[in-house]
DNA sequence: CGCACAGCTTGGATCGATCAAGGGAGACGG
DNA sequence: CCGTCTCCCTTGATCGATCCAAGCTGTGCG
């Protein structure tokens, strides 16, 4: 009865179809159609009798007739960034990892890319788009300006991002975490310690990220009746560029602590203070910021600023499903606190 | 012309399908396959006239379709194993990036999946065999008894694995890195620095990565007339372990070098020179294995043997690509050799 | 008795690309 | 003038699940 007359000679030619289940249940396709996307529809024995047939041949639905049909892949596509060397930064890594896991669980598997020029926002989208590959995207690198954002939002295809959308007539949905809120308790947490030259290390300008997380410092710090004024540096995101801000900071500025835009950079200061025989949690306090596992592994371990991304991933994935089904898609938002990993360096 | 009445008043339904560059190029829909698919069976005029009408309507063919029809979803599956906090481990991340991007250059895409259940091998797998979801798998974690590589293979699903075959009836093919080639290289390193006395921290016997690892440092040393007694150590791939081990090592037998399975065990071996006053790279000599970004940023840096996963990536995927073009497909391996990264800590 | 209705079947079309034949025009030889 | 052989392109069927519209059967109820 199966759909091939040769079949039971040749031996299976393939797994097993709709039909196949069908004449093992002694029902019609459409049933069996009915018992997997509709299972109300049957009566009890009935659906019983399908699944055990489900159950004996192994039977699971063609993904390409069914996406073919429902115009649906059930994968969400992820553009992978290059891997950095000599960093800290692990985040994309982690949230990959989470990602993967909040989607299986709402039914979705996540699709990697990567762009065969980087400088291109669109490129490696497009096709996946039009070749109607993934049904969705999550974008994560939206700081650099946004390019991708952009791009998707004029062709209309679904996403969701991680990270704030930095201009103001964005429209999409995004989860982000309230970066500074992490540095106002990382901040908050040195001057309990009795810290009251706080120093900063974070970003260029031109990143929106760096400049929220150095104003969790700011407030904290002004909050407190304190000057800010000669304790911040603003640099490239390198081990070079924290241990030579540190250098020029503890020269005219003689901070007892430091809080970091990444692990990065705190790694850089950590190197200055053992340059300087200073320990660091004894002499001079540091905070970083991802919780890497750089942070985690130091000698006496770095207190830094962790990022719920198991909680971003299920977040972003929960929009992406109202996204994708048509349900409230307006720009909305999510932001998610961080909280402090406190270790030996403060 | 299109395919729904409709379209031209309701604006287009979806992307271009192979019908509307046919209409468009006055051509039928085969001839259109052909110009993508088997371009030398068209006259040049043609060929072009069709690529216009690509062009112009930006058309990608449909995912769906074709696998449907040619049975072939050019997705390689990928399970992702949770990621490993409190650990200097960075292998598999970096590996999925090679992957991602060799992957690309031979036309496939990665599928990303976790099992719902981590201790079944099969889980997430069989469905997505059973589905059609992916052409094939690239096995990574084969050292934990490798379970998921027999049930592969019993299943006759198409892999790859990165890492060799630790039983001997395996027949599949295999992409490794010669662990027992990086630590010979280091322990060799450390012998022309004019080590003697250089101890092993590696995993306990039932990893054979760990001890095909650990066979290159005992070779090297013999090979030099040395002895290796007393001075090797098996445990945990922890810190805490290579902290342990480490101390015992230095009471008991004086070692002033070690090498180990993991950047993560030779932290701990840090932690320990740290906090008895010794200096890395000055009193005792440490090295390590992966090249992990904790290698790269801990002061003073780790000295560590580098897997080239980029190479290992354009090899499984070389090796996917023929297992797949059904060419050669015995049990074929390649195993490449690591080199050491020689930084402040030897 | 007849009608409604739940529960299943039947046959077909559909998604969009590819496969396996089939057809027509021109060239060439007899 | 006709056969036949290429070359180039077209036609119809197909992959497997879903959707749609009827149609059929048995049960319950007025």
């Amino acid at each position: 009865m199966g759909r091939d007359p040769h079949r039971a000679a040749d031996g299976p030619s393939g797994p097993p179809t709709l039909a196949d289940v069908a004449a093992l249940a002694g029902v019609s396709r459409q049933t069996v159609s009915n018992a997997l996307n509709n299972p109300a529809l049957l009566r009890a024995d009935t659906l019983e009798r399908v699944r055990d047939a489900v159950d004996t041949l192994g039977y699971t639905p063609n993904r390409a007739a069914r996406n073919l049909r429902t115009k649906a892949s059930r994968l969400i596509g992820l553009r992978l960034t290059p891997f950095a060397e000599e960093t800290a930064n692990a985040t994309v890594d982690r949230f990959v990892h989470s990602l993967v896991q909040a989607s299986r669980e709402a039914g979705y598997h996540v699709l990697l890319f990567d762009g065969d020029d980087p400088s291109d926002p669109a490129s490696g989208y497009d096709e996946l788009v039009r070749s109607t590959a993934v049904d969705a995207f999550v974008v994560t690198d939206t700081f650099k300006g946004n390019p991708q954002a952009s791009y998707l939002e004029d062709s209309r295809v679904p996403f969701v991002a991680f990270g704030r959308p930095w201009t103001p007539a964005a429209l999409h949905p995004w989860v982000d975490v309230d970066g500074a809120a992490g540095t106002a308790e990382a901040t908050a947490h040195l001057l309990a310690r009795g810290h009251r030259r706080v120093a900063w290390i974070g970003w260029r300008k031109e990143s929106p990220i760096g400049e929220d997380r150095r104003a969790g410092w700011s407030r904290t710090l002004r909050g407190h009746g304190l000057s800010t004024s000669g304790l911040a540096s603003r640099v490239e995101d390198t081990v070079r560029s924290g241990h030579e801000a540190a250098g020029v900071l503890l020269d005219e500025a003689a901070p007892t602590a430091f809080v970091c835009a990444s692990d990065t950079l705190a790694t850089g200061v950590l190197r200055q203070l053992h340059e300087r025989g200073l320990v660091a949690g004894r002499d001079v306090a540091v905070v970083g910021f991802d919780d890497s596992p750089v942070a985690q592994l130091l000698p006496g371990g770095l207190t830094s600023v962790r990022q719920p991304l198991e909680e971003v991933a299920v977040q972003v994935v929960d929009r992406l499903g109202k996204l994708l089904g048509h349900r409230e898609t307006f720009g909305s938002g999510t932001l998610l606190a961080p909280h402090l990993v406190v270790r030996g360096s403060s």
